[in-house]
DNA sequence: TGCGGAATATTACTTACGTCA
DNA sequence: ATTGACGTAAGTAATATTCCG
């Protein structure tokens, strides 16, 4: 993305991005293939991990990925299942077949056959007890399919689980089968649904991201345009100055210096003796094009993540 | 070495459900 | 009791990557 404006004394403003790889830590896998959003990803990264606020940007409230209210309706969640506690099967629990196979082939794709054929058959009434015993998470829980009703329930994980995955997800947004495998036993799921919940985490921290994202083009877009218009305004006075008969008599000496900040050459003050014949009564106005800063050369487009006062470094300290 | 297909992994989008105000 | 908003678990399709013949 790249806005830029011109005018013939050289004054630009450019938005530019820098090369983007919104890289999400990608610790086990080589996909990038979807996220190449055209903006600038890397500069605004911010790490949502759940143990890090975004205080600065969201008036100190502390982001957490367990649903807000969810710790009491959890609580009574498991008052209500333990009432439940012996009536049947842990729904989130894979029958003893269905953990063997996924252990054996270290696969649960969505699109693979083991995932299809748990698709509405483990739809589920998640009631469970949670006895912590260590870190293990001991549940009971009954099946919906003795109701015969093939409409999909709603799993709730339990602030446990949801504390454990979320640790999980701190260390590495993905996982490999193994670590799915072992996370989903000791959590007591299936590995698809260990696998789904970190998707869905994944979309969920891209989502924030992309918020922040927007949030602050939206501050930097704000902040060009008012940049541009005081340029234009500028421009506007200059042109009227330089088009003004009175321009060069009544011009006073330049009480300021400008300097190339690349190659530290002094503008602005150029003797009209040393440009000789170039038209009428040289000036002022010459330095703006005999110093290369005019035509481009040097100048440094301005460039809003380069900024050593972005807002948002201060979110995403990089250790 | 290049190619095609299968298997797998991931994302984006969507649906369905539970909870709360 | 009803309803709409919201969060989230899970389903689905598309696509990228890897592996193997």
């Amino acid at each position: 993305m790249m806005v830029q404006e011109r005018d013939e004394l050289g004054l630009s403003l450019s938005l530019s991005f820098p090369g983007s790889s919104h890289e999400q830590n990608k610790s086990n896998t080589t996909n990038n293939k979807h996220n190449q959003m055209p903006h600038a990803s890397t500069p605004l990264e911010l790490n949502l991990m759940p143990s890090q606020p975004l205080n600065l940007l969201h008036n100190n409230t502390t982001t957490t990925w367990t649903h807000p209210a969810s710790h009491d309706r959890k609580m009574e969640a498991c008052r209500v299942d333990r009432r439940s506690l012996l009536t049947g099967i842990d729904v989130n629990r894979i029958p003893a077949m269905t953990v063997d196979m996924e252990e054996e082939t270290g696969v649960s794709s969505p699109n693979s056959t083991i995932s299809s054929l748990s698709g509405n058959k483990r739809s589920l009434v998640n009631e469970r007890s949670e006895l912590a015993n260590g870190d293990e998470i001991l549940e009971c829980s009954r099946s919906d399919d003795e109701d015969g009703d093939n409409s999909r329930k709603k799993l709730r994980l339990t602030k446990d689980q949801s504390a454990i995955l979320e640790e999980s997800f701190k260390e590495h947004n993905t996982l490999n089968p193994k670590q799915k495998i072992a996370l989903a036993k000791r959590l007591g799921l299936r590995p698809r649904q260990v696998e789904v919940w970190f998707q869905n985490r994944r979309a969920r921290t891209k989502l924030k991201q992309t918020e922040v994202d927007c949030e602050f083009l939206k501050r930097c877009c704000q902040t060009l345009t008012e940049e541009n218009r005081k340029l234009q305004k500028e421009v506007q006075e200059l042109r009227a100055l330089k088009s003004s008969p009175q321009f060069y008599m009544q011009m006073t000496p330049p009480t300021t210096l400008t300097m190339c900040p690349s190659c530290e050459r002094v503008g602005g003050l150029q003797s009209a003796t040393t440009t000789s014949s170039a038209g009428p009564s040289i000036t002022q106005a010459e330095p703006l094009r005999s110093h290369p800063m005019n035509s481009n050369h040097h100048r440094l487009p301005f460039n809003p993540w380069a900024s050593p006062q972005r807002p948002l470094d201060a979110l995403h300290p990089r250790s």
